[in-house]
RNA sequence: GAUUCCUUAGCUCAGUUGGCUAGAGCACCUCACUUUUAAUGAGGGGGUCCUGGGUUCGAGCCCCAGAGGAAUCACCA
């Protein structure tokens, strides 16, 4: 712990002393009845004929002290709330009305800094240039901030000086970040909005919240490594979950005929600007219906989400505007290819397909199959070319080990993606809930494994069972909830959307 | 994991070819000021130049190693 203080910090804690010393308490206990915020005032405002304020006229509110202009026996003073900053108007007279100024003089021209909690009690009024103000009557202290923080200032034509942007710190110390930049704030009520708007439609859809197991003895549902740890009780090997879909369908084998879960997964791999070892999915499944009413349905809880989230549905990543509008364009995984390479892949076999990425300069290996190979050429020919809202569908066979095999189209599975701005933000199914085939598609994986392909999946033999007893038909989804976010705030760092993204240790 | 760049006051940043006591704005301290708003005016204080080595008469600057961060790439959602 560095105890080495700043002149800042030396300065504020003795004007804590210096708070104690005039009898009052910098961190009192008892709770302060607040009756308005900045914004609901900003936004309430009414006046008379004469431009005087009619309404607010005994109002209360809290909030952090961020800046002072002492003009003698009067000053200006800004109260940030949770909704946003208001101006006060503190004259000695008002706060101090005896003989004794020293509520004035000593504790807000001298001990009051930055940064401290206080409360205000008094009337809006509107100052001679216009800004709606609070005339304080009152004030208390309500708790000391020992730090600094960063001093964001704007003028009157909007620039920023002096803004607190060092990402290393912003991240690490977000409380500081929150509290001098409101734009970080508001990308987090959004995030907030989606997950609720979400959560609204699906309970609208008549669905279940449901809980499943972070920590799992076999991590399936997913192709990732995952975080290992160890319960002691057990003695035995336990993992993070990479994904939850085995676990939710479990429930659908048991009766329910619509679950949905939004929660954390954990994958022990690469960390950069859309990738943290922990991030949201949220997944929902729904018996006796397939993939194509899940594109439906997918329409249109993407299009309210984002009307709940930008006002429009529509959002801007960089000079790119997307629109969630529905209907989204629906193209086959191999009209995709075609239309952006030119190639026909539909009667390629694995070897046709080895010529052809090494003819389009695409790296193979040995470990890729059939539908890697396809996979391979898809993601580094046509996904980043996708920018507004694209179900791609029909994919093959060998990259999906959880989806029904097509109704008519041979080697396929009806399964889609949702790509925007050239990146998966859905991937869905018609769940397989054939044990037998599911039992083949495990071993199939278990061969890729032997092959080298280090992210197939392992065999889950309670989940076999499960089917076994028999499951609906059933259509599944999971989306990433930081890449929506990140779409709908405009972010291209995932940890613009993380109120604390994984970082390494501060030494 | 690889490559490139970054790290100087509480914050944002200058710092010349290696050369006096390392600078600016805001913030902080002292004084003045009862409708200001990037308040203003006058004066003042504040530094582990990321860390550890090295070269040199002399290092914020050059070299080596390390830490942390950012961008790009690889893998992934």
């Amino acid at each position: 712990m560095n105890m080495q203080l700043s002149e800042q910090e030396i300065v504020r804690r003795e004007n804590l002393d210096k708070i104690r010393d005039l009898g009052i308490e910098p961190f009192p206990a008892a709770m302060y009845p607040v009756n308005a915020t900045a914004a609901e005032i900003k936004a309430g405002v009414e006046t008379d004929d004469e431009g005087a304020v009619t309404n607010f006229q005994e109002v209360c509110l809290a909030g952090r002290f961020m800046s002072k202009r002492v003009m003698g026996k009067a000053s200006f003073a800004e109260l940030q709330d949770s909704s946003g900053r208001i101006q006060l108007y503190v004259s000695r007279d008002d706060i101090a009305p005896g003989e004794d100024k020293a509520l004035y003089n000593t504790l807000f021209k001298k001990l009051l800094d930055l940064g401290d909690f206080i409360g205000v009690k008094g009337f809006v009024f509107k100052t001679r240039v216009g800004e709606i103000s609070v005339h304080v009557k009152e004030l208390t202290f309500l708790g000391k901030s020992l730090r600094p923080l960063p001093v964001v200032k704007k003028d009157e034509d909007g620039n920023v000086y002096d803004s607190f942007t060092d990402p290393e710190l912003r991240y690490r110390q977000r409380y500081v970040d929150l509290t001098v930049n409101p734009e970080v704030r508001e990308i987090f009520k959004k995030r907030s909005k989606l997950i609720s708007s979400i959560r609204r439609f699906l309970d609208d859809l008549g669905l279940m919240e449901v809980e499943t197991p972070v920590l799992q003895n076999i991590h399936g549902g997913a192709s990732a490594r995952p975080f290992k740890t160890h319960h002691n009780t057990l003695d035995t090997p336990m993992y993070m979950r990479i994904a939850n879909e085995l676990y939710l369908k479990r429930l659908i084998v048991g009766g329910f005929d619509g679950v949905y879960e939004i929660g954390k997964m954990f994958r022990n791999e690469g960390m950069d600007r859309t990738h943290n070892p922990e991030f949201t999915m949220m997944e929902f499944y729904v018996a006796y219906k397939d993939y194509e009413w899940m594109m439906d349905t997918t329409e249109e809880l993407l299009e309210t989400v984002a009307k709940a989230v930008t006002g429009d549905g529509k959002t801007k990543i960089g000079d790119k505007e997307i629109d969630f509008k529905g209907p989204y364009r629906r193209l086959t995984m191999y009209d995709a290819i075609k239309e952006y390479t030119g190639h026909d892949i539909s009667g390629m076999d694995e070897a046709a397909l080895l010529s052809l990425c090494k003819e389009l300069h695409i790296e193979t290996d040995k470990s890729m199959g059939r539908g890697k190979l396809i996979d391979e050429i898809f993601g580094e020919k046509v996904e980043h070319l996708l920018i507004q809202p694209t179900f791609i569908t029909d994919y093959p066979v060998e990259m999906s080990p959880l989806t029904k095999k097509h109704r008519s189209k041979a080697g396929l599975v009806e399964r889609f993606e949702l790509i925007i701005n050239g990146k998966e933000v859905a991937n869905a199914y018609s769940e397989l809930n054939d044990p037998i085939d599911q039992r083949e598609r495990f071993e199939a994986q278990l061969e890729l494994a032997k092959r080298g392909d280090d992210e197939s999946m392992p065999l889950d033999e309670d989940f076999l069972r499960s089917l076994e007893y028999g499951m609906p038909p059933t259509s599944g989804i999971g989306i990433g909830i930081d890449r929506l976010t990140m779409l709908l705030t405009g972010q291209t760092s995932i940890q613009e959307v993380l109120f604390f993204p994984q970082m390494r240790n501060e030494v």
